[in-house]
DNA sequence: GATTATTATTTCGATATCGAAATATGTCAA
DNA sequence: TTGACATATTTCGATATCGAAATAATAATC
């Protein structure tokens, strides 16, 4: 059955616009197949959405066997989309053209227990930045920490920034600039970045990662971003873990989450294990970090090791329940040239059945620092109609 | 955007069958606005459904203000489907009429070592058995253990019946009954069936626990029945648990299934430990095990409690991941009165961080026996079209 | 008892979509 | 070069859906 409430009329022109954002280079009767729609309806809101300016016919009529197709393609002018991913110590800004090129990008260091009132004055000021004065604005998208109620377009909570709570920003946005405004938690936005700028453009169940001061995920199921009925579907920082052996089980941020490495680390260092790591304020850096896990320091792999065998056995544990086709791995830990990744992938490998799972594809995410902030934009394309 | 191939046009006249099916007793403007459907096209197809004799007008106008609405509802005598549920020992058939009361049901045992193809020769005999000769048959669902291909209408694989591969079954079916056959994972026909007879009627989002000789599960994202892409999803059988203390870790089935759960029984029993159980053939039964749960066995309740707190950690992830508004726990455990289930709940709460999660709702099926035979029906019921 | 308010359903013209046939535009082989 | 063939797109009449207004049926109120 249709599931009620929820789903609203999915417009044919917007279907055809997504559909040709993900495929990049379809025909008109691709698009038909593709959306089980007649060619000849698709025919029209092509035509339509060309003479609108929003589409536009491609070059190339590739070498087969009967008529070669049109191909239709985004036309970049037509638009930009801006993005703006946020934490407690930086908010990330970035323009997209209407053919999801990035245009700009912008990233602004808050101070340390600014309000969030003052947060929403570098957002706006993040956007004016960003935004080309050339291009009509089309939309906006928030990435915020914490809990949200995307639906109303509302912050829920976030402890780390004073203040934050039963914010209702969208609706600032949306008065301010006068564009629809999509609001999201910030790691279910990294999950859309990856859906239409990423590696999830083709494969419509995957599952992101996000491993960075705490330890969240996104879903992508059906094709279609998963919040769950009480939007905490992918909250997975409280995941029990299996603890070395003690009677108390720890959760998956207290065993792999960037924090927790960082102060075994420390601990490490001071206790005087070899390492070539230095401490820095008395601790060590993520950036320190990484350089040696580039250098293969021995107790920046063994702890990497041990972070990625319990976020492993998560993720084997996830793999089995949702079966997804890929896990993305998003955060720093990214760059530490598979002192991570090789030991995910033989964990999650090692706990699969081979006759009850098939075993994912797990990949490191390629769209750096902006992930969240293109994210952000990915929710205003995804929500955009014409 | 619309996922594409999967997704075929979703006929109005059978949503509209499906949401009177899952609401029972509603109106023509009630319809409307579930499905976001103009009134007027609902009205149209709603005389036709009545002219053809699959609903009909209720009777109650109940008393608000305005014009009273006239209830639709299902015409039983527009039909009936066939259910047939199996494993290694038993077939259960069940026939449903068109508002999915029960007519008739069958159970048959197989006799052990029997082949595939006298397993087919039984089934096809249960389908005439409980087949209502006063009623047209619309559609026959089969709900088959191990491995499926329900696209194709393939049983792949179930290594207790010799000979069960790769069967063409709902092919041979539907040639034999000249109707549509469903084909499905048992544990998955079973989450159909709360969708469609149980407790999953008004939830959209709900995880269906099968404890049965092993451990599977069935889930509903969304309103459908979620099968992952390689149609694994929630094959959770193999999933890692913290075993007591050891090094090698254990799978939810080895800990936690009635096979796990009468083996350790059966130990503890020889063993000389405390208990009114005695063993038969020198094995303790399932019965005996209900029984002595009954009567607070102190040895059975422990090793229940054990089990639940196993399943309990399992389903605290499972929640975390898919935030799931309910679980729905199948299986003969269903009727140990609470000596599972209660330390089952109190192990979810436990594991649940307040603000990132929220508790489901933990009940037990109702359906009985018939739960296979029935979410078989409700396969062919989900399938039917005008 | 008549009137008003309220909600449900139907009516009916405008628009959207479909589906089959016609047309367009290429390749391939004789 | 010409004539099959194959595939893409458009044309056009039939059908489906929408949306606003009209109509229907009841409770509440005067």
């Amino acid at each position: 059955m249709r599931s009620s409430k929820k789903m609203m009329k999915p417009n044919i022109e917007s279907s055809v616009v997504q559909q040709i954002r993900l495929l990049q280079g379809v025909s008109r009767v691709e698009l038909a197949r593709q959306l089980s729609i007649a060619p000849s309806t698709v025919g029209i809101h092509v035509d339509r959405l060309v003479d609108q300016g929003y589409l536009r016919n491609g070059e190339r009529p590739e070498s087969t066997a009967g008529r070669p197709p049109t191909l239709i393609e985004l036309n970049p002018e037509a638009g930009q989309f801006i993005g703006i991913d946020l934490d407690s110590r930086q908010v990330y800004g970035a323009s997209v053209d209407f053919a999801q090129r990035l245009l700009r990008d912008r990233t602004v260091s808050v101070k340390s227990n600014e309000s969030a009132e003052g947060v929403l004055k570098i957002i706006e000021e993040v956007i004016n930045d960003v935004k080309d004065r050339s291009r009509n604005l089309l939309g906006i998208g928030i990435a915020v920490p914490g809990t949200v109620d995307g639906a109303k377009g509302m912050a829920l909570h976030y402890r780390y920034i004073r203040g934050w709570q039963n914010l209702p920003l969208a609706e600032r946005l949306q008065d301010r600039f006068g564009v629809p405004v999509s609001l999201e938690n910030n790691i279910r936005a990294m999950a859309m970045a990856e859906r239409w700028f990423g590696q999830g453009k083709t494969v419509d169940d995957y599952l992101c990662l996000g491993i960075r001061s705490g330890i969240g995920s996104g879903m992508v199921l059906g094709g279609e971003l998963f919040r769950g009925p009480h939007n905490f579907a992918g909250e997975i920082g409280a995941w029990p873990c299996r603890s070395a052996c003690g009677t108390e089980s720890k959760t998956l941020e207290e065993v792999a989450s960037l924090r927790a490495m960082l102060r075994q680390l420390t601990k490490s260092v001071r206790a005087g294990n070899a390492t070539s790591l230095t401490l820095r304020r008395n601790r060590v850096t993520i950036d320190a970090m990484l350089a040696a896990a580039e250098e293969n320091d021995p107790l920046v792999k063994k702890v990497l090791r041990e972070a990625a065998v319990a976020v492993g056995r998560a993720v084997a544990q996830m793999t089995l329940l949702i079966d997804p086709e890929m896990i993305i791995v998003a955060g720093p830990i990214a760059n530490t040239n598979d002192a991570f990744l090789a030991p995910l992938r033989d964990t999650i490998e090692h706990l699969l059945p081979p006759m009850h799972a098939q075993m994912p594809k797990v990949v490191v995410s390629e769209l750096g620092d902006l992930v969240g902030a293109l994210g952000a934009a990915a929710l205003a394309v995804h929500a955009w109609q014409p």
